[in-house]
DNA sequence: ACATTTGTAGCAGTAACTGTTACAAAACTA
DNA sequence: TAGTTTTGTAACAGTTACTGCTACAAATGT
């Protein structure tokens, strides 16, 4: 699975702004140095975040990017979400035949299942705040809900 | 995310086999029909299950391939595993700047979320039988655990 | 006016998966 | 033994998605 990098970077990106925006806007310049890649793909995921609510962004000379609400407030589902990383499996590409008594029907049940797995995935993200991934990061001890 | 329809598949030809391969070895040309698919593809994904001990194929005129075991034997986290979909998300390419505080801590902590959201993956798979998916695609109704 | 920063479009490079052809190896049939 | 069928595997093209980059308009403060 060519699966996206944008979860985890996400994570980063708001565990800095936790970390330091409540005392300045943070630059998507510096932001990009820490988690080091291009300032572009920090800005477009922000784009991503502000659209979740979860930070907000001003243009201009002293502007940059701080949370919007408490770390304590966001949870790792919502930027899990904010992000849309996509489902765990995909579905087939092509429809599977439909003269099959099994091709016919499989779809459906994948679907649910793909459901069901997205959902105990929530259940667990959930209970993860992000102030709970900064105290890990700052203390080096593993979360535990 | 270009994320694989392998466990999709795999499920697939898993239930065929579950419905047909105890009268006569299955062969990959037919499942591909019911899949949709070019008979190789198939043909790979069964390699997968064969190391991974669900199934058995043989060569030959009269060959083609076969379950190992009861369907009710075989649960969706050990097709899950043998065809190794990856992870639900992905760390990191570039490595963090470890001149940062976040940066230098952060993929500790990303890692652990990753083993934890693959065991509640894990145990909701492994709760699903085979032969609960076969039940669920010739009764219509769902799985339920 | 000028400098700074976000927002966004557009493109190249990379990586992964699917689908296809081709053919060797194995196993049965006659 | 010769011929047929099927798996196993290599090799390659096409597609798709993501990342990283350049460029520039829009907004904002000095």
């Amino acid at each position: 699975m060519a699966s996206s990098t944008q979860f985890a970077v996400a994570i980063h990106v708001l565990a800095i702004l936790a970390k330091y925006s409540s005392e300045e806007m943070i630059k998507s310049e510096d932001i990009a140095e820490s988690v080091n890649t291009n300032a572009v793909v920090i800005r477009r995921l922000l784009c991503n975040l502000q659209q979740a609510n979860l930070v907000v962004s001003q243009k201009g000379a002293t502007g940059g990017t701080r949370l919007m609400k408490d770390a304590k407030e966001i949870n790792l589902n919502e930027i899990y979400r904010a992000v849309s990383p996509g489902d765990v499996f995909a579905l087939h590409r092509q429809k599977p035949s439909q003269n099959c008594p099994v091709g016919k029907n499989i779809e459906s049940v994948l679907c649910h299942l793909q459901k069901d797995i997205d959902a105990v995935i929530e259940e667990k993200l959930i209970r993860y705040s992000l102030a709970d991934v900064l105290t890990a990061i700052e203390t080096g001890k593993t979360m535990s809900n």
